[in-house]
DNA sequence: ATTGTAAATGCGGAAATGCGTATATGTAGG
DNA sequence: CCTACATATACGCATTTCCGCATTTACAAT
């Protein structure tokens, strides 16, 4: 039961939830999710390994970069999982973020993980 | 995207979860899940009042008595929560929960809202 | 009005959480 | 070895959460 608690306190966040959102199409290394987010890197490191801790999502280590994905969960806790991404899909933050994810996946070179995200800004 | 992890911290709580699950079928009474929790009556309180603030469940008045039940939801959260609670009803310690409400719920003067609840105790 | 019972709330303390800043770790390249 | 970059962690602080205890509110009955 205390894990199943510990599994919502993971969810119950905004930031840790958009991460989480980030994740749905496959893994994402840390420096895209620190672009799409526009937040400082400990914060968004911290936030991560909170749901690592938690069994929600796993890392992988590639040179010096860091990617995460979604951790497979049992048949029940994954569809539970599932809805929920599904949910966070609707909220116009969620699109946003992805909006932003993919622009700087298109062409990364181009933001150079430093600049400002500004152009990708233009709302629906 | 707040009002989502709002959701998910109210289910971050064990006893919160044992709360929900006891409404599973229908409105109960403060004094019976105080009876089945046999824990002290103002924690009680303060989980429910988290759980109404939260959107999650509702209280109704009837003299005295305050009886609370699960809220209804939007389709998609409902479908959440119902997964949520099917989880939920495979801990041990949340049949046990049942057991000693079903208990209750049969023979209420039996206890008396204030006997312990000891010959309910008997394992699976 | 007074009493008794059910439930909610105020209060203070312990623990956890989230944040920003600074620093440490790990890895690749010169 | 030394530097540069990506990520993680330590630290201090403010805020929140949870708890037990005491008190208050709400209602019913006399």
């Amino acid at each position: 039961m205390k894990e199943m608690a510990l599994f919502f306190a993971a969810l119950a966040d905004s930031t840790r939830l958009r991460l989480l959102h980030l994740m749905r199409d496959g893994e994402i290394c840390v420096c895209f999710l620190q672009g799409v987010l526009k937040t400082n890197q400990p914060k968004i490191s911290r936030h991560l390994a909170y749901l690592r801790n938690a069994g929600i999502v796993e890392a992988r280590r590639e040179g010096k970069w860091m990617h995460y994905s979604l951790k497979k969960q049992n048949r029940e806790l994954q569809r539970i999982l599932d809805e929920i991404l599904g949910q966070i899909s609707k909220y116009p933050e969620a699109r946003q973020d992805v909006k932003r994810l993919q622009a700087i996946q298109c062409c990364p070179a181009r933001y150079g993980f430093s600049s400002p995200f500004e152009e990708v800004e233009k709302g629906d």
